[in-house]
DNA sequence: AACCCGTGGGT
DNA sequence: TACCCAAGGGT
């Protein structure tokens, strides 16, 4: 079997005044929907990439509060901009889009760029992004390509090539140029997606509700439950974490980590992870030690939690500990902090950090009460 | 090119 | 449970 893509030349499909049809009777309302500011257009689709607009829209509305223009984030601090995010995951696009926003204010005097290799130097803008916020903001000629438009496409002309080649990638992008309705780039390019989104959808599509049925070629052949075609997945490997809740002088330790790699910028509570002969209690010192050059004495297990990254999965037992001797310092994380649980809510934690940060001020809620 | 980077929902 | 998937980008 030859490696090398299938020939994408077919008859090239008129589909767009269909499509069009559809998405003016069908579209979801969306909050970026209802504006033609670039700046909330920009920001939509940051917050998009790899994650579901249900779970955008209150980020959206929360983070345009925070910063309502391009200007008012260039100007925030990093960890303001990360506590705004904090939840909505892949913080990468947090610091990147910060930092884009700050070209944006320096270098175009707020003015978001309409040109392709202008927006595309930024920080944080690929060829999905950039040709998203230009026929979206700006209405120009460029077609996008997303996970939606890959199956869209891969069904409409019945393609088994697999998806996660680059060279299958290339022809797609091509595939995707040359069916745009050009001069309707914006409602075009919404339109192959919100059809990918809510009715040829990964599993079992709703053909029956398909505006483009008729020209489906995977639709005809029967296929389209077996597309795209992706190579499979590693497995994923698991961790065990042991994190301490550290106390001294009625103050928790929480450490920052690094700016870039996994949750860059986030705080939590220090952890190290589990190695061969080892017990957690032996980890969870030897994390902080490693963190902050402390040492400390373990007394109860507090809670154990469990989640699941794109490439790892882990569970942390959490330790209760107090602080023993030696000068903390900033090693393998970037800065710490000793803070009250109340403070604990000013900071930008992960998901599996934040639930420990709650069940901390619900033990002292508890105990409040029971006084 | 292959791998890294979060989180929540669906099946 | 254990996968898959999501309006991808960086390295």
């Amino acid at each position: 079997m030859s490696k090398k893509p299938n020939p994408p030349k077919k008859p090239p499909k008129r589909i767009g005044k269909k499509l069009l049809a559809w998405y003016h009777a069908n579209k979801r309302d969306m909050p970026w929907r209802q504006t033609k500011d670039p700046y909330c257009i920009l920001l939509s689709e940051f917050m998009l990439q790899q994650t579901q607009v249900d779970t955008v829209i209150p980020y959206y509305h929360h983070f345009l509060e925070a910063f309502p223009t391009v200007h008012h984030l260039a100007r925030a601090p990093q960890d303001k901009v990360l506590k705004t995010w904090e939840g909505l995951g892949y913080y990468a696009r947090a610091r990147n889009l910060h930092k884009a926003a700050k070209a944006i204010s320096l270098q175009y005097d707020g003015t978001v760029p309409d040109t392709y290799d202008e927006l595309q130097a930024l920080p944080g803008f690929g060829p999905y992004t950039t040709a998203a916020v230009l026929s979206i903001a700006y209405n120009k000629d460029h077609a996008v390509l997303d996970g939606n438009v890959i199956r869209v496409l891969t069904r409409l002309l019945n393609i088994h090539d697999d998806v996660t080649q680059n060279a299958v990638k290339k022809q797609l992008w091509e595939l995707a140029e040359s069916l745009l309705a050009k001069g309707q780039a914006g409602d075009y390019n919404q339109a192959v997606m919100e059809l990918g989104a809510t009715v040829c959808t990964p599993k079992s599509p709703n053909c029956q509700d398909c505006p483009l049925v008729t020209s489906c070629d995977a639709h005809q052949a029967g296929t389209q439950a077996s597309l795209p075609v992706k190579a499979k997945k590693k497995p994923r490997p698991h961790h065990m974490l042991g994190a301490g809740i550290v106390w001294h002088k009625n103050k928790v330790l929480i450490t920052q980590r690094p700016e870039n790699g996994l949750l860059g910028g986030l705080w939590e509570f220090p952890a190290g992870t589990q190695e061969a002969d080892e017990t957690l209690q032996e980890t969870c010192s030897r994390g902080i030690k490693e963190a902050v050059g402390i040492d400390i004495q373990i007394q109860d297990r507090f809670r154990t939690v469990k989640h699941a990254f794109t490439h790892f999965s882990i569970t942390i037992h959490a330790f209760q500990c107090h602080y023993k001797n030696g000068k903390a310092q900033a090693l393998s994380c970037d800065t710490f902090a000793w803070v009250s649980l109340v403070e604990l809510s000013d900071y930008a934690f992960s998901r599996t950090s934040r639930k420990l940060a709650d069940f901390l001020q619900q033990n002292a809620q508890n105990d409040l009460f029971i006084k």
